[in-house]
Order: C-alpha cells, then structure tokens, then sequence
DNA sequence: CATAAATGTTAGTCCGGCCTAACATTCTCC
DNA sequence: GGAGAATGTTAGGCCGGACTAACATTTATG
C-alpha cells in the first residue's frame, strides 16, 4: 500500500495525471491491481477516489506519502552517497527496505548522510578509504 | 520463510531440540504455521521433515539459513557498530531489513563493517563524530 | 500401565496482494 | 455524433502466510 501513496505523490509532484493506469505502469503492476489498491486506500481515508476519476491524496495521505518517500530518500542517499553503489540499484534497494527500516535507523541514517553531506569528500578520510577498500580491497594500515 | 530456515538453523546451532514448538515460540507464531512452513521448506529440498519427528536442514537448506543468517549479522552489526543502535533494536531491526537487503549493498555494509572492525575506535575520527553529533546534535566543525 | 499434559496435525477461514477474462466507460478522431 | 481505441472496473481465482478449533500422537507421571 505504501507504493501505492508514493506512486501517487510521485504522480503528482511530476505533474503527470493521478491516474490508475499512470500508477500501473510506475509499478509495474496490472490496473486491477491498483483499482483494489485505490479502494482500499480510500476505505482508509488515504485517498479520494471516483470510478473513473483521477485520484486525490487526502491530507492524511499526503503525510503518510511524503513519509514513505522521505524513507526512500534517505536509504538512497546513503546507498549512493556512502556504500557508494549505482544510482538506479540504490533506487530499487530502497524502494525494498523502505518498508522494513525503523524510524530509529532511518534517524540516524539521515544523520550520517547530514555530516557526510556538510564535509567536502576530501575531508571525510575514512569515507576514501572505505572507497578505496570497495575498490581495491585494501584495508587500510594503522599508521600506529 | 527465510525465517523459518533461520530459526531452524538457530536452534540447531544452540543445541536446543528443532521441534515445531520451539520454532513456534522462537518466531511468535502459532504451532499450525509451523508445520504449514516445514511442509513448504520440505518441497522445496530444503529441510527434512516428518510427522511429530525433529526437523533437520539439508545441505540447501543449510546454506540457505547460513546467508539469511549472515544478512542477519551483517545488517545487525552495521546497526550496532556504526548507527549506535540499541542492540535489541538492532535485531529486530536486522530481522526485518534482512529479507529486502540486495547482495550489494549488503556486500558493501560487510566492508564497511571490516573497516570499522579493523580500526581501534579512536582511530575513526568521523564515526567519533557522528557519536557525538547522535547525542548532541553538534554537527562538526570545518577545520579549513 | 493408564491417563493427563504437552506437543503436533488437519481442516477450514481470512486477508493482502497479485493475476486474467470479460465487461463498462471515456476519449479521440473521422 | 458514432466507432474504435484507450482506459478502467468487476468477478473470480491463486498463492503465501497467518489464525482457530478439533483431533491425533507422544511424553511424562502417578
């Protein structure tokens, strides 16, 4: 279900119409599938929805979407910008642990991507040499 | 059913008999389901299973445990290690994300983890940081 | 050893989430 | 405005994974 609020969101910041089959195929699944979707996000006042119509997120929805999507967010900041991995398979990886992460890890996730994000890479030793591991499989020697 | 398997495998390991009521107990979850489970994981090749008898792994199944159980511990550690979780949290947590986890990323935490391992905890700077910045909320300053 | 307690199984139900097939509505364009 | 295309809905099915209730087996104990 949470796919299925941020699916909507996405929709609609990009100014694409909210419609089910836009949603269909931003998932990659069949529009009955997203019509039993709809009905049951509307049953829980997630969002406003008509046969035929195109969908609205409540306010209660619009919260919870930007939830999930700020979850999304930062789990895929933190695979790009520290495990550095590929932009696209970050992106998949988190739209998978975005439903699984708690609050408390995500918290601090964010904050490590905060302290990552207010130093320039060069000053961020250990991230180069996490990279250079990555890389090379070097650990690096303890200069003590 | 990746649980299941670790739970087998966990029991196995603590020398604690592998009967349906352990893992019942062990996973919170009602006796029926047990059995459902061992029935599956049995098709499936990957446990031995009969009627009232013990449960054993076979090989596959074996191996199947051992990676849930290294996503498990990899995942864990990084909670613990570098986000400063409550080990507790940390678990659940772990227990959670382990099942959505791709091989890459979970790679990746693996050496980041080897990383902070192979450290003495002085000697990482930005993980001293981010402690103190988790508690106090002090991001650090620029030096330059 | 017999019976009660503990453990395990079966049968049947429910729910979420997906699907296909068939039908309905809306849109588009001549 | 009417016909065909595009979009959307309904009905019905399947699967995984949980549950309860009722029954079966095994174990433990007097």
């Amino acid at each position: 279900m949470e796919d299925y609020l941020e699916a909507v969101e996405m929709l609609r910041s990009k100014g694409r119409p909210v419609r089910i089959n836009e949603i269909s195929k931003l998932l990659g699944v069949k529009m009955p599938s997203v019509t039993a979707a709809m009905k049951r996000l509307s049953k829980e006042g997630m969002v406003i929805y008509e046969r035929y119509g195109s969908i609205k997120l409540t306010p209660a929805g619009e919260k919870a979407a930007r939830d999930v999507f700020r979850r999304h967010e930062i789990l895929r900041r933190f695979l790009i910008d520290v495990l550095d991995m590929d932009p696209e398979k970050a992106a998949e990886d988190a739209c998978r642990m975005e439903h699984a992460i708690s609050t408390t890890a995500l918290e601090r996730l964010a904050k490590l991507q905060n302290l990552v994000q207010s130093c320039p890479e060069d000053r961020i030793p250990w991230l180069t040499s996490y990279r250079r591991y990555l890389e090379h499989g070097e650990l690096p020697e303890h200069t003590d």
